[in-house]
DNA sequence: ATTATTTACGAAATCGCTTTCGAAAATTTT
DNA sequence: AAAATTTTCGAAAGCGATTTCGTAAATAAT
């Protein structure tokens, strides 16, 4: 049983290739009789029209492309849940790519999915670190072949197009302003995305909480870490050299790993120092204790995504006029910060 | 800028669209002015051949469907890794998608998938729970269609096609064989996936060990639980009515959740239950105490269903003659469980 | 100068499908 | 019975590329 066309059916009725086409789509123009014959035909051997040829016909291939930078950071899978969630509702389906943080692994995505093989895409650019015309060009280059794009959370400010962002300033000043709230006098940063825009946002944000309280900003106090740093050794240094009582954590499996390290040095959390990471996911409420993060509400920025891309694809919003949503974080507070005080 | 076509090159020059063609492939059947111009022309405005229009001709995406019920379970995102990783390195891309245990979801999926957008599929089926001739129709058919495929972990014995399995059977003879030299005497199972051939297999090797030491199985230390049962709940069952002192969880993100459990009950880990549990992720390294795991090996079966599944596209392994490939798994011992006591 | 050979390009088929248009055949209307 | 419609189907164009084959012009060989 091999693949079976339309010319096959064709051949096998003595008819031509449109009457197939026709009978099988229940056009009027063809009699009952032979529709009956052939429609019975093709279900017996499973005919299905070829994508890739109706693709080619329709200029559309009803799919979008999502490309993340991590498939190990919950924040990114929530989204991919959300567009997957209401790409499905309105007939459509999600080819997903992971850069790895890669602007080659990027620059490759893209130009694959930008020729033809999806409708529309939703990104989140590495380029986005340092939005060079050089870094972004890819990125440009998608908006220039008109392809209707979405950009997330790591957006470039250079390109026009739709976006939905996460309000990183703050939450960044809301987690400061609970640690304060919550006693403590001195706050650490500990930043794996230093270079990204929204982690600037976020330690923006958090001399936003300190000016508040005229508290002086230290930028002794913030820690960089790369992907192959050596945490533990990173940390003995501000551990020592400051009295930190507060730690800020910009991403999830890092505030995990600085809580471990934390107690193997024989900290108390949140006694001794109190800690709330980026992102709300699988890890933070079963490690002990229990952390407190910034949810961004990941599923709710695919859904929008993928809403504001398919109305573009399908042109149901006005040309041009780009918005840019801006999606509010909740802190979800557990055990490893302490009790706001009464009064 | 919108999207160039080789009949728009070919108008501009007043050419055929055969020579743009050529000219762009750098063919010597063209004039090396005429190429020069055809080729600085087309760099120019951003020439990309269209890829659907080229996968009708070919007859071939370079492009591979990767299909897993689940995209929170780090098992299938090492998997995933895998794949993606020789897919690349032999010039294919991926397009993955996730059921979410669907039955519904995975047909129309593999619809999607096996009309032509990928030249061969990667799959771990939920239609592997019951392996009914109903259940499986739907990756029968991939087969029907001549489409190549590899099946992994959650595989199908009626389907013949290349397979990679994890040994389920030694994994769970080997957590349980740990748990008894380390001294315990009555293990409980707590199995997510109870109505999985793969849960059985592990249960299979539970109960090979089990009578290894001549202790009888007691099918009251099996319980089953769904995706929404109440853990909490079902866990006081076995813990008032039987003396256990072991436990073997079947998924990662149940393990961990166990553990909060029996630790919130007041029990010692590992000295009052010891505690083994499957797919070795990112969980279990990071809570109190760091959990003893099966590792399955995901990166490494992605890999190797990837290589097996390009053979096959690209016709280098022989007809038929589909292998089974069965990965051993290891036992990654942390502090859930006690110490093999020495002699 | 005549023939043989390159060189340089275009026409057309093909991939699998949809869709417009034209035209016989069957049916209805006058 | 002639004219007007309707029914039913096929030819052909088109989607955007590749590729085979044919051929005029230019060059080389005799």
């Amino acid at each position: 049983m091999i693949k079976l066309t339309l010319k096959d059916i064709a051949n096998h009725f003595s008819v031509s290739i449109s009457t197939v086409s026709k009978a099988l789509h229940d056009s009027h123009e063809i009699s009952d009789k032979l529709k009956n014959r052939i429609q019975e035909f093709a279900k017996e051997n499973h005919y299905r029209p070829n994508k890739v040829a109706l693709n080619l016909v329709n200029r559309s291939t009803k799919s979008i492309g999502v490309v993340i930078p991590d498939i190990l950071n919950y924040f990114f899978i929530q989204v991919l849940y959300g567009v997957e969630k209401v790409a499905n509702e309105r007939g459509y389906s999600i080819i997903s790519c992971v850069t790895d943080h890669s602007l080659k692994k990027e620059t490759m995505t893209l130009e694959m999915l930008s020729s033809g093989s999806v409708d529309g895409l939703i990104i989140s650019s590495v380029a986005s670190e340092r939005q060079t015309s050089k870094h972004i060009e890819n990125v440009k280059s998608i908006v220039d072949y008109q392809i209707p794009l979405v950009m997330f959370d790591r957006v470039i400010d250079a390109i026009e197009c739709d976006k939905v962002i996460v309000d990183d300033f703050e939450a960044g000043y809301k987690a400061t302003k609970y640690l304060l709230e919550t006693g403590c006098k001195t706050i650490a940063i500990i930043t794996p995305i230093n270079k990204t825009k929204i982690g600037r946002l976020r330690i923006g944000g958090y001399k936003r909480a300190l000016k508040e309280r005229d508290i002086p900003f230290d930028d002794k106090l913030i820690t960089p870490i790369g992907a192959k740093d050596d945490l533990d050794f990173i940390l003995s240094f501000i551990l020592n050299d400051k009295n930190i009582d507060g730690i800020l954590v910009l991403d999830e499996i890092t505030t995990v790993k600085t809580m471990a390290i934390i107690k193997a040095r024989g900290y108390h959390v949140p006694n001794d120092i109190a800690i709330i990471g980026f992102t709300n996911g699988q890890l933070s409420k079963y490690v002990t204790p229990a952390l407190t993060m910034v949810s961004q509400h990941g599923t709710y920025i695919g859904e929008t995504c993928a809403h504001r891309l398919i109305d573009r694809i399908e042109g149901l919003s006005s040309p041009g006029g780009f918005e840019t949503k801006v999606v509010k974080t909740s802190l979800i507070v557990r055990e490893s910060t302490r009790k706001i005080p009464l009064g």
